[in-house]
DNA sequence: GCCAACGTTGGC
DNA sequence: GCCAACGTTGGC
């Protein structure tokens, strides 16, 4: 899942309350289906920082709520708000996650390209934009030893 | 700041 | 239903 730590960071995560938010805002339709039919409580999710100097996999979360309405779609003053989506029949979606930790060394998107195991991630796909995509055990597990390590 | 890639919108 | 125009994402 990604984040741009300007707006909300992994650092941010861990200081509010019980280290655990609502993933707010997500207006894409296949991000959408993720949130809604496929990610499941106690899922273990990879918080990436996107447009950041540089761009890492900064730690990892689980999935602590899972999906349900959007709320800030309902909300005129938010700035994710969506006149298009109806209350009792909800476009958007969100989670709720929990951090698990903050990596000792964020790893690096250069450092995924890299990385012959990665290669088949949807992240490094030319051309992918959605901030919510799946992840196979095994690229986890590898993204999680490379930012164990040091 | 640039711009490739992609998703969405809306005229027809 | 097509597709040009436009807006957004996000790496660089």
């Amino acid at each position: 899942m990604k984040s741009e730590p300007g707006v909300f960071s992994i650092d941010d995560l861990a200081k509010v309350k019980n280290q655990t938010t609502y993933w707010d805002g997500v207006r894409n339709y296949q991000a959408r289906n993720f949130l809604r039919d496929e990610i499941k409580t106690g899922d273990k999710v990879i918080f990436y920082h996107s447009n950041s100097e540089p761009p890492v996999a900064a730690g990892i979360c689980e999935v602590v709520r899972e999906g349900y309405p959007d709320f800030t779609a309902f909300d005129s003053e938010n700035i994710h708000f969506d006149l298009k989506s109806d209350f009792d029949n909800p476009t958007w979606f969100m989670v709720d996650i929990k951090l698990i930790r903050i990596f000792k060394h964020p790893v690096a998107l250069s450092e995924i390209r890299a990385n012959k195991k990665l290669a088949n991630m949807i992240l490094v796909r030319r051309g992918n934009r959605l901030s919510v995509m799946p992840v196979t055990k095994e690229e986890f597990e590898e993204i999680v030893s490379m930012g164990d390590k040091r």
